[in-house]
DNA sequence: CATGAATGAGCTTTCATTCAT
DNA sequence: AATGAATGAAAGCTCATTCAT
């Protein structure tokens, strides 16, 4: 799996949101609001899976959130397992706009860039999770148990986001600002290890100060330990 | 929360196992064999719970799995739930006496010490993981989506992971082989998150030689990283 | 507790039958399907009480007789133990509708009046007493015996039926064709028990002449008590 | 069925306590303690079915209650239905030989001694229910709903009770102290009915003065009825 | 197309009873 | 004879899913 599959994550997919620049056919207002509801689902089950729990929640509570009756959930989606999907899909598309966007890992060119760089990547992170501590929350403690299948796919998440964290060490290491030895794979798994525990930690900790700190420590680990020694 | 309480996780804390010198009233053989069944009930719940996931096991499966009746399952445990705590405490337990013995974060004294010991830990944890896989999945994979209370406890577990690599960069920090300016307590998190990241390579690649590579590369990053920079 | 709140003996009274003559919002026909199921598995319930008992019977049983799915019957009512309160109810009902109406304590004003009146309820009793033996076998057999909650409710019962009879003492006292010295609480609850006896008897000799000379019997004693008159 | 019956109600009718004036063999002291075992399960069980109820009741508690193994009940019952029928037995026994002793039907010759005699058994009844609210729970409460067949031995007597009563005024009608015309049989059942209700109003009032005053105007009905005089 | 009434598979849990010790 | 560990039938209850309206 590459980072180029980002966007490529759910089996069905077909369903997912079209760009808004798509030159896709125009659709009837009945179609929009078509595509609104099932926006509103995917996030009112969201919320349902982050708060109460996948297990916990029924498909009652999310249609009672919406106000729709809960035969109407089956006309948007096949079961209630089948959600989970979107609603993943969803959030990994958050974060990965997040995370990409304006931050293309050949978009640096020296270590000094790429501090700076990886800084801004924190503080996005650091904003999402603490704007929205049920993204982590979901996607760290809820998903995993889900179910076999969502096991997987939590660990693929983790392989497609140390994928990720790899392509940024490449390009530092064919620049030569990042040690040249380095095993890359393995090192972007560590890394987004710490991420993780960052992640973790704001659960406990959703103080922006205390995860200034984490973060602060997480990149002191990191860039000297990574950082070619060519500066004496 | 500090690393001393490491054995003391659960509150019904009166059922652990008692120390093997323990000098305690002679069990009778009836005796014995309960004791002996409640663990053949635990080991089997963990088993059952780690395959197949917490909400998708029924009582009737453990008990299946022993070819006892499911209503014995009652005489040993409350209900359902209760024996979760059971089996993590015990995992905890496998874990703590294998990391803590003969690795006392006062044992060393200069940094190639503190390497060795490291690298015996990381040894130590990841043949624990490449045994039995099944501990780091139900640990890391299933039990934080079991309920909000058990969600807590991961979550009190790798803050307690944390503490516990804590002690050992303090040591380190006093006895001047580790920065002097380090963070202790959120270097020793993002630590915890790289070992949380080798644990769950370790379910997709059970592979005794690519765990060295990531624990290598762990300690590459580590090292450097926190190592005071006597050398100019 | 008096005669008056005869018709609240329910905490979650908010279900009882509309009267004939409401006006209340016209009910859609699924409303009104509603309705009758949940009338007719009120009246199944109590059936199957009556019949087999309280403990015997299985929410299976219930619906079953029915032919509904007994997951439906939660659809209705929140568990097994909610419905008998409104069993209960009903009979409750029916019979004081049975027993009031036409027969106001203040519809009297001489001895004779009282007698016929008597008579007339008394008759009105044994009717639906006989027409279905059911109604006091659940009052006066099963409904005791469910559980602490109903033994209460059981005794209120009687205790009601006693304020309902006092209310006719009272007024014969009043009006003077009852004796003046008469300890109405104390009269009316052993009138009461001659009432229940004649209900317990019914369950064994449904037969209505019997039925006839027993409460001749009452009435005689009530009257004319029984010692022998020639005794000055 | 007739009073005479009184002692032999139960079908397994072997197994209740001899008479001390037993001629019997000579129990050894292994038998005495049976007997003796026998009777604190009997009495146990008397007290966990009229506090908590039959269905309530387990087995284990009634051993607990007696810190005997539950499997030892099974070694004196058939099983848990078995000893309901002992336990009503004893009871009967009891409130027969209060009620019988020293008050044998034939013992009295004219109205005042009869009212004298009423009055002993009454304040003999009452005595024994105040003492022991559970003897009267247990009877009207609990009993008739423990099954069917439960519920037709106390039908049986209160049939039972009423041919007693019968007993009495069948012999104050051939000494003509007692109406000539009396229906005995149903005014006897009249007389039973008065005196249940007399026992379910002591379980809400536990109160000897109360209690005395119902009795007074059950004896007062009996005597007088209720009708004022004035009119010859 | 939206609804929510109906359904029953499937789960957890209890407890009377048995029987080896 | 006493025990209590083991058992499994049986019950209550939930909730994802279907489908007639």
């Amino acid at each position: 799996m590459s980072a180029s599959e980002l966007y490529v994550t759910h089996p069905a997919g077909d369903n997912r949101l079209r760009p808004m620049t798509s030159s896709g056919p125009p659709l009837t207002r009945a179609e929009r609001r078509k595509q609104e509801l099932r926006r509103e689902i995917i996030d009112a089950a969201f919320e349902c899976f982050a708060e109460s729990g996948y297990h916990a929640t029924g498909i009652a509570d999310i249609a009672k959130r919406l106000d729709i009756g809960h035969g109407t959930f089956y006309r948007y989606f096949q079961n209630k397992r089948d959600i989970v999907d979107y609603v993943i899909d969803d959030l990994v598309r958050r974060l990965a706009t997040a995370l990409t966007e304006e931050n293309a890992p050949d978009a640096v060119s020296t270590l000094d860039d790429y501090r700076e760089q990886a800084a801004r990547i924190g503080e996005s992170l650091t904003r999402i999770f603490i704007e929205d501590p049920r993204v982590p929350r979901l996607l760290l403690v809820e998903a995993a148990g889900i179910d076999k299948a969502m096991a997987e796919r939590v660990l693929d998440l983790f392989d497609l986001a140390a994928d990720l964290t790899a392509a940024y060490l490449s390009h530092g290491v064919d620049l030569g600002y990042l040690r040249t030895d380095l095993d890359i794979p393995n090192t972007a798994r560590a890394i987004t290890g710490m991420i993780m525990a960052a992640a973790l930690t704001l659960l406990r900790h959703p103080d922006p100060e205390h995860q200034h700190r984490l973060s602060e420590a997480i990149r002191r680990v990191m860039y000297d330990g990574i950082a070619a020694r060519d500066t004496p």
